[in-house]
DNA sequence: TCATTTAATTTAACCCTTAAAAAATTACAT
DNA sequence: ATGTAATTTTTTAAGGGTTAAATTAAATGA
């Protein structure tokens, strides 16, 4: 998955420049060979002599030259409109939340070409079990292709090498190793992922966003943040990192998070603490049932209603995101914030507490004109990214080989 | 200063080579062309080639073939051994505090040739005064050679391309573009970079903290830390980030810090924190004169003497550190830890503290087998690490041309 | 049908690396 | 002294990549 290549031979400069052209189509979609050579700086010959070789291993592939040649200007010979090859490979891309799993596959081109989706209570399963779930999933597709890579988002802290689970509220296990035992029995590769870092990649394909400096804030069963720098996902050390979740909004005392510690922010954001406060229900105890989003709808609508302990549970969660916002922003600069999942349907309700929060613990009073804006569809973001994860690993194999 | 190159051109191929050479005698110093080509994984005569251009441009010399050619096996045509050349170019490493300026002067090989040291309070200096001030320091080197980087280290946030100071708790002006203006008129290349980073590039070549992940906190005027994963340093987003010390610990209504917030744990663990805790002043207040070495000692012996207010002070700072740590562990995961500056002589008296306060915010208790050791001698890790950065600049310069 | 125009391919030259051959330099035995 | 073996370094020739320039291909329009 990473990009660095130590160079030092020719062979690696046609690897180089094959990853160059086949980034400019997944880029640019349908392009001539001329026009790829002006996007990809290469000269005509290079283009023709790589693009020669992508056509034979089937990693693109001529379009239907219909009526319709786009920029071609009229005289001279028209230019040859190459793409990627939808066939050529499969991502299967998917979300696992605490009660459910879903699954789409993905062509190389990037459409969406089956998709599957199943209740189930994850925590209740063991690495194997997950495993076969997924394979038993993908039977179920009206496709009959396999898949190269699996991408699955999931709440929690992931190894940066995407093959494993350090932590997961979700997961009986920690640690675990279902994509090690995924990979066996599919002969795919695998990859697990944040699902906020997901997240935020798929906004990043986004206009809106694609000037490159970006969080997302996940709030829903937990919070997850995932971040963009420069156009680049932000990666931690070892893991997915940056947690803002479990930053320790209100010490040791504070109310009881899945994560068995105190006072974290999730203990204030999340829907479940949500609906904890707004329900009046021990702030020191975990509610005994799973949160629905019907609950959620509820009390946003009963806050929009006017004050009540449902209006100061959302209060008391602005409070808790800006803290954690304000710890992110001292160690990261300010950033403009994208609000993503159930939660996010009553940023208006929080805006003001986020603000007055972030205030409070940021040191810089001054650039606090950070924008705030809210996206549905988390579940859809999520696979989005995913694929898109999964596409760039195509492309790095297409490119350099395995 | 990045290492990431796009090489689609065999000159290209070169220009790395030359790097992987150039880098293979940073190294290991001394080292026949026969060595080097194993080292770098490069062919006999790629060593040849390469090595002959690296002479001819003053990059490299043949080292005085004296008696003692060390690894040379008794037969055969005996090994000429090589290394860089110490006058090829020359980096001014320095360090830049609230109340003193400290500048050496680096020869290619790393020897330090000279060092320059004045007392100075850069807080009534504009960036044109403190640009002259280091120029007029360097003439009284005793050596008549022009550096070609200038590396400072200084507190505060620096940007990541080392061209800019964001904020500084020592300087006057934020966003000080001294850098640029030293650049005009010592026609040398700027760098600014955080002590604590530099501290850590330092120490990390240090055969102890080698093995690649560690922190080191940097407890003097302020409260610093710079962060090594996996053998590389930690950058932020845009600036040095990982600004330990102002991450909010108490919130609004805790002790005033420097940066002109309140609860910051650097208004906790700084050394005037500590001073104004333990001589009993208005923590809503900043101390009206430089806290000195001596006053810190102080403090550290009467702790030592048993409990009081030195002692209370101390036990706080230790507190205040726990947390911030707490908070980075939360976000890059738990790490070794150096401690270094003047505070840290007291480690051993805040200790139990830190650990108890990591306990307390840190989200996996079992994770707390963590190793803390302290260094001292800030100012020399800061002016060592400099002139790391300011060696592999010259490297990369060297091999990849201007 | 033919000149014009634009796209794509082929050709020839250049750069870089490397394996293999050659040259250089020393130790040691006779 | 002199020749042989051992080792390091350089030179040579081959192979792979890129590109500018020349050439071929394919369409338009008079």
């Amino acid at each position: 998955m990473s990009k660095t290549k130590e160079v030092y031979l020719s062979d690696d400069v046609r690897k180089q420049n094959r990853f160059r052209i086949i980034s400019q189509f997944r880029l640019h979609g349908k392009k001539s060979r001329t026009e790829i050579s002006k996007l990809a700086d290469l000269s005509a010959s290079t283009v023709t002599n790589v693009s020669t070789m992508l056509l034979e291993e089937g990693i693109i592939r001529v379009c239907d030259q219909d009526a319709s040649n786009p920029s071609s200007s009229s005289h001279g010979r028209p230019r040859v409109q190459l793409e990627l090859n939808p066939n050529y490979k499969f991502v299967v891309a998917g979300s696992l939340t605490f009660n459910s799993i879903s699954l789409s596959m993905f062509d190389y081109l990037g459409e969406k070409i089956a998709t599957v989706q199943e209740k189930v209570m994850l925590e209740t399963m063991d690495g194997d079990e997950i495993a076969q779930f997924i394979l038993s999933m993908l039977k179920r597709f009206e496709v009959d292709v396999a898949p190269s890579i699996f991408v699955l988002g999931v709440q929690g802290l992931t190894k940066n090498n995407g093959k494993e689970i350090l932590w997961s509220p979700i997961l009986s296990e920690s640690g675990m190793k279902f994509a090690e035992r995924l990979s066996q029995i599919s002969y795919a590769e695998v990859t697990v992922a944040n699902d906020s870092a997901m997240i935020a990649r798929s906004l990043s394909k986004d206009k809106a966003y694609a000037d490159g400096t970006f969080g997302a804030v996940l709030m829903s069963y937990g919070i997850g943040l995932g971040l963009y720098i420069d156009g680049q996902p932000f990666q931690g050390a070892k893991s997915s990192a940056s947690e803002l979740g479990h930053i320790s909004f209100k010490g040791g005392e504070g109310a009881l998070c899945r994560c068995k510690k105190h006072g974290c922010v999730e203990a204030y954001a999340s829907d479940y603490a949500i609906w904890r406060r707004a329900k009046g229900l021990d702030p020191q105890a975990l509610p005994d049932r799973p949160v629905t989003s019907e609950d959620i709808a509820q009390i946003i609508e009963d806050a929009r209603q006017g004050e009540g302990p449902a209006r100061e549970a959302i209060r008391e969660a602005g409070r808790a995101i800006g803290f954690g916002l304000a710890i992110m922003f001292g160690l990261f600069d300010a950033f403009p914030v994208v609000f993503v999942g159930r939660g996010a349907q009553a940023l208006d309700l929080m805006d003001e507490e986020i603000r007055q929060s972030l205030n409070e613990h940021f040191r810089f009073h001054n650039q606090l004109d950070i924008n705030f804006t809210k996206e549905s569809d988390a579940l859809i973001h999520v696979e989005n990214g995913s694929s898109i994860v999964g596409l760039e690993w195509l492309d790095q194999q297409a490119a350099f080989g395995a």
